[in-house]
DNA sequence: GATGACGAAATTGTTGACAATATCGCTGAT
DNA sequence: ATCAGCGATATTGTCAACAATTTCGTCATC
């Protein structure tokens, strides 16, 4: 007989992390012990445990008496985020030059083209799964493993706002060229040019930000 | 009347991280949640949670009905870290020559000089600290808190070997020179190089640290 | 003497009840 | 009508007892 145990505290904080990127808890939402009890089916103990662990993530903030709530980055904070993700994505793509295997480089390739394919489809979320895809092939060719668990902490607080900058035509056009910039530069085993070029296209997504930020304010209440 | 209240589960968290940067507590060891209660005065409540925020931080590792452990750093692991933080760390010397005060830069280079006069010095410790002021300068000077949130984060697994570097006398020159050039850089208004100095400076603290390796295994048991 | 089963001790996981605190609505006086 | 004070309710913090699991020592057997 398989007993149904109930959730551990790490599979309710990737729950509560999972509820935050798919927006259905925004920033400033208080998060009551009881709600999350009640929709993970897990006990006080282990979901107090998975809001610590969230709180020293960075991505929810606990006070005293006053519970969890999400947290909101400001745009500086974003600003902070994004330089440090291109830095990182950097060596990365470095590493993915000089370590990735040929099929590897073969299949960044083939996703890159998907893309260019993609561009005027109407889905942005197949674009958005696609990217995802890209960018962890490359994290996961170079065989750096804590880098990309750390890029994968700082973007979750910044998760909606990638995936905002994708409804945007110009914004996928503009990828879709990055891209095929980092590739040719991957394919011709140049790992400088990878760095320099991966971390410019992080530093592209953030001046997209900043440009919409200007005309619609995100970090308010 | 101040009733001295137990600490919180942050401030047992601090005391575990206090504990393994000053190497009592070595990696591999086990945390038994009772020592921690007797030694810190927290409940176990508490405790618990400290455990499963230094988890997620990747400080210890916690496994089922089995307890806490100080996580044990492979040389690859440390080759990411040393590389995520050189990123970060460049990132930050170029912020701080574009957006440091005056003062600031001047007490870089009063602290660069104190380090130059201290190298022949018989104080490791001395060296030690300065060089921790330094470095805190720059992130703070460059405005990038939550960069250098990251950074120490990153530093506290390997906090021990960056210590143990400086016992050897030709790496406390090595920095010092590194020092130099990046203040230089950063008098003359030359943020990308500052970026790059810092980090060949961080890189060239792992190359020291591998060379050591391979006389001196530090991971094994 | 080696090996495996068994059980006691140590350690961690879980639960429920209770205390402390904040939040919000109500009453009443001005 | 407005606001201060007060109390009820909701939420979080704490603790102690109990259950589950691992670990280690013991003893019998081959």
């Amino acid at each position: 007989m398989l007993e149904k145990k109930g959730p551990s505290s790490v599979e309710i904080a990737d729950w509560v992390r999972g509820q935050i990127r798919r927006r259905r808890l925004v920033p400033g939402q208080r998060l009551v012990e009881i709600d999350i009890i009640r929709q993970t089916g897990g006990s006080r103990f282990k979901v107090r445990e998975a809001l610590q662990r969230l709180d020293a993530e960075g991505l929810v903030d606990v006070e005293e008496f006053r519970g969890a709530s999400v947290r909101n980055a400001t745009m500086e904070e974003v600003r902070q985020l994004y330089h440090a993700r291109g830095a990182m994505e950097g060596i990365c793509a470095a590493d993915f030059t000089a370590r990735a295997s040929a099929a590897q480089k073969a299949e960044l390739n083939a996703i890159a083209e998907q893309m260019e394919a993609c561009v005027a489809g109407p889905a942005p979320e197949q674009f958005s799964r696609l990217n995802a895809q890209w960018h962890n092939l490359i994290m996961d060719g170079a065989g750096d493993h804590v880098i990309k668990s750390i890029v994968q902490r700082l973007n979750t607080p910044i998760h909606h706002l990638v995936f905002e900058t994708f409804y945007r035509g110009e914004r996928l056009r503009a990828a879709v060229q990055d891209h095929r910039v980092i590739v040719d530069a991957v394919m011709a085993g140049d790992a400088k040019a990878a760095e320099s070029a991966m971390r410019a296209h992080v530093i592209n997504g953030l001046d997209f930000l900043s440009r919409l930020d200007e005309s619609v304010h995100f970090g308010e209440d």
